[in-house]
DNA sequence: TAAATTATCTTACCCCTGCC
DNA sequence: GGCAGGGGTAAGATAATTTA
């Protein structure tokens, strides 16, 4: 195993167009940073330019297959191998690498996407704004490569075993979440037909609390001059961001134990539903259950429901349908700061159907959910698997 | 008139775009 | 090839308005 620069492992290391394209409806394919976030290309969500611009840039090199394209900003330093035979251009925030006989291409992605690397990248990002990453650095950067290729595709075999298992394992969680929703059409039909003819009311009737951060003393607490914000870590202060990662360990805020003691209506349990009021307005999460005292964040709305009409369980999923957000989008106001109000949350209407019938649907999601947790885990175990066999594999201790 | 509620403003950050 | 600027968004703070 020895350490060899990128510039002595590819022929070529350059970067995409740096024109800013104008994209038309079809044409020829154009990837940037975006397309290549978790190691693998989005084929799936890509951008097109017209011929003419195509043809401006028909000078620039093109990628072929087994070429590595590289995030230069965006999501820095994450490599994704081209995979199909096809004519395509990119921006300028992709580098694009091609591999010399010496190495691998596969091997090659896997060294570039490990962890080692990654820190050698973070270590050369440039930009006080914008963070990126220059090809200078890009070709200094240091790969460890065993002498034959042979062990190379040893490792890449080793390495892909373990990824594909992971890749199941997603998309076998993938599959438990379309079969909820699956089951909700069944149960309930189309939402936006509501063929099955459930009562229609709005959001507000069945409501028991409708609340927010500001509607319960918080103005008292800050005028008496006591820190809301990380404070000794008390109670943990819910955010969207919180939510939106559905991780509530890291990088979280807490308001301290009188503050909390002083909530009201502000108080989280678990099982809410929780509405963005700002920002990205209307959006609708379903508060887990933490085991620990939380409280609701600015910004957001805190819903609960009469538990004998309304099921937290089944209108969250309920709202989660695309016909139901197009409903809540159409309440949000403002053109910059974009905003919902609590009337408007009350106003928004919903199918109720008999809570004996919202009752067996949520048995069943409890059950999809049971199976789903026992999945998360063990991917989080093929996910460890992956990074030790990784550490193993480019410290030379697999194969030599 | 003060508390409750809603709307707006400021700041920081991320990523993309556009210019030198 | 590289950097600066700008748009969009979340978070936090505060102003403005409504309500009891």
């Amino acid at each position: 195993m020895e350490f060899i620069k990128l510039d002595d492992l590819c022929s070529i290391i350059t970067d995409g167009t740096h024109q800013t394209p104008t994209y038309s409806n079809d044409g020829y394919i154009f990837l940037s940073s975006k397309n290549v976030t978790s190691g693998k290309i989005d084929w799936n969500n890509v951008k097109y330019i017209p011929e003419q611009l195509h043809e401006k840039l028909s000078k620039r090199l093109k990628p072929q297959i087994n070429d590595i394209l590289l995030a230069k900003n965006g999501t820095t330093g994450v490599a994704a191998l081209v995979d199909r035979d096809e004519i395509f251009d990119i921006y300028v925030s992709l580098a694009l690498l091609r591999p010399k006989g010496i190495i691998y291409p596969q091997y090659l992605l896997h060294a570039i996407n490990s962890p080692m690397t990654k820190r050698q990248f973070n270590k050369n990002l440039k930009g006080i704004g914008v963070q990126n990453l220059h090809l200078k650095e890009i070709r200094n950067i240091e790969i460890p490569v065993p002498t034959t290729i042979d062990s190379q595709i040893k490792i890449v075999k080793v390495l892909d075993k373990a990824g594909e298992l992971i890749d199941k394992r997603k998309e076998q969680i993938k599959r438990l979440d379309e079969l909820v929703k699956s089951r909700f059409i069944e149960l309930f039909g189309d939402p936006s037909k509501n063929e099955k003819g459930w009562e229609v009311s709005g959001i507000g009737k069945y409501l028991k609390v409708l609340t927010d951060y500001h509607s319960n003393g918080s103005y008292e607490t800050l005028r008496d001059n006591v820190t809301l914000l990380d404070t000794p870590s008390y109670a943990l202060m819910v955010r969207t961001t919180d939510l939106e990662k559905n991780n509530f360990e890291d990088d979280v805020k807490y308001i301290d134990e009188h503050a909390y003691n002083h909530l009201e209506k502000s108080k989280v349990f678990g099982g809410e539903i929780i509405i963005n009021k700002i920002g990205s307005a209307g959006k609708v999460y379903l508060m887990p259950f933490l085991n620990r005292p939380v409280s609701l964040a600015m910004n957001q709305f805190l819903l609960r429901f009469d538990e004998n009409k309304v099921n937290h369980i089944f209108l969250y999923n309920l709202l989660s349908t695309s016909y139901m957000e197009i409903r809540i989008n159409e309440k949000v106001r403002g053109a910059v700061t974009k905003t919902i109000t609590k009337d408007a949350i009350r106003e928004v209407n919903i199918i109720v159907p008999p809570i004996e019938l919202q009752n067996k649907f949520v048995d069943f999601v409890k059950q999809v959910d049971k199976l789903k947790f026992k999945m998360e885990k063990s991917l989080q175990e093929l996910e460890n698997n992956f990074n030790s066999l990784m550490q193993k594999a480019f410290k030379g201790e697999l194969f030599n």
